[in-house]
DNA sequence: CGTTCTTACGTGTGTCGTAACGATC
DNA sequence: GATCGTTACGACACACGTAAGAACG
């Protein structure tokens, strides 16, 4: 068995079951590809493919069993010339990040200005997604690491880091009536219309939970998937807006009033995640490292 | 990078880093190795091995991480091959399992027969060993299953399914004054020599925590790895024995008497692990059902 | 002086690319 | 007939084994 078969297995299954399509993938040409699939199945014994007449198009039992295998060891072998570039280059390559609005706006900027100084050749990239984005994208390492706080949480073939916990502010403009409301209960939020985040997003599932559990229903307007735009239609006057603490900044919203909420609500638990058995390069360490501390001084 | 440098180092490493042994070992000249092993470190770009003059006698950094790495990828590999055998000759191979001498002598063998009924082809293995060191031996891949009681607990890399729960049993010769004493308490047992399994056998070390725990210090003269020898010297008037109630054979050990003392023990549970990620072929999953349908028996 | 690893070289296997053929929509 | 996969074949590379040489104890 070779490595390249299973690459090529793997090409196979990732481009539709085209064999032409992961030769290009693979910059090799289809006979190559095929002559790959066939001699893998061919020292396994076993057929891998369903077939219709010469066309490949589905995998037998053992295929998908063989593919689940390939796709580990080529993860591994990734992990083997990883560590070679770690000592070869140390503080050179690159750093995909997959994230968030919130920790991409509020969160990471100093942290990646920091890394930068400090590793000027490594490319940083920040990839947005939704958690379970996220997480996929950590698994199938198309970025190093994933940083969010929704999804994240026990999926087995991830190592999560709890960096730090945060809760919830209420923001509006000046003079609003919810302002002066004492104390601010769930009730007490119920009577206006909110904006917050949407489902999946930094929290808000464990938000709406928390209305549902004592038979609440809040009026939710309008849900973005960040607080910049939540905070624009607060000052349209759409609404109360929920937003996560460390998304009010005090100079730029100085024209929003703010009251912690924290009281109403669990908190939340932002995590660094990264597919185990995966090698970490020294400088992505250091990146985590450099996060961890700026997550201590926010909890 | 190839998998045949892969396995020159991980045999180089398991070789006590002598170049020709792994050669042997891999029925390769030498030379072949070196290349090997000469071409992965240029492939990589870092020296994986500490050097006395031209003999290698250790990792370095980067080195050990590969080594890691590599084991791992060589595991998958193995396992796709498996996945190959389980389709071309589903019934034939070998099922190797490490346990402990309680499971080999008093659980295993009916399961074993009717294992080995349906699979006549399977050459069956049953390995002994301490908990400790079968744990070792399924990471390491010398045995496909483990089963027993202590230390298999919560190895990350290790898949474990709970079996049954077992308790003890008091023997001693018939007319023993200890027979005669109610209710029989942990006190109760101190006063008499005890006779009962090694450390780190058969839940040896939870017995000695609940003594412990309660300020008792048993007066244990004697300690074996399996029942029967503790038996032979029960009968030999050393001593009250304590086993594993599954230990204790109604017929063959009619000239024992017995007493139930799971009421001052906490319930052990024996259970079966093998390593995760590790293609179990279709036999050995059928062997663990039977196993299961017999500790459903006896749980 | 034996053991151990390296270097050098020849051979055979195998992998890839080109090109022509066959099937399927 | 255009696309897609297979078969056939040749060139090149590479991995292994043999044999001889160098360092180490």
């Amino acid at each position: 068995m070779h490595l390249r078969q299973l690459r090529s297995l793997v090409a196979l299954v990732d481009h539709g079951f085209s064999v032409s399509r992961a030769a290009e993938y693979l910059h090799l040409v289809q006979p190559a590809v095929s002559q790959h699939l066939r001699s893998l199945e061919s020292t396994l014994g076993t057929p891998l493919f369903q077939r219709h007449g010469k066309r490949l198009v589905g995998l037998t039992d053992a295929g998908a069993q063989v593919l689940r295998h390939a796709r580990s060891m080529l993860a591994e072998a990734a992990s083997i010339v990883a560590v070679g570039r770690d000592h070869v280059e140390e503080a050179r390559g690159v750093l995909r990040m997959g994230t968030t609005h919130t920790q991409a706006r509020y969160v990471l900027p100093s942290v990646v200005q920091q890394f930068c100084t400090a590793y000027p050749e490594v490319e940083v990239q920040i990839h947005q997604g939704t958690p379970a984005e996220l997480v996929e994208m950590a698994l199938a390492d198309r970025v190093d690491l994933a940083i969010c706080t929704e999804a994240i949480g026990e999926h087995p073939a991830l190592l999560t880091l709890p960096c730090y916990r945060w809760n919830r502010s209420l923001i509006a403009t000046p003079g609003h009536p919810v302002l002066h409301r004492r104390p601010i209960s769930l009730g007490v939020l119920c009577e206006y219309p909110l904006i917050t985040y949407v489902a999946g997003f930094t929290g808000r599932t464990s938000l709406s939970q928390t209305f549902a559990k004592v038979g609440l229903h809040p009026k939710v307007v309008l849900s973005a998937a960040d607080a910049d735009v939540i905070k624009t239609y607060v000052r349209a006057g759409m609404g109360v807006g929920i937003i996560a603490d460390l998304a009010f900044e005090e100079d730029l919203d100085a024209d929003l009033e703010r009251r912690s909420i924290s009281h109403l609500f669990p908190w939340e638990v932002t995590r660094l995640a990264y597919p185990k058995n995966k090698y970490v390069r020294r400088f992505q360490q250091r990146f985590i490292e450099l996060f961890q501390q700026q997550a201590n001084r926010i909890g």
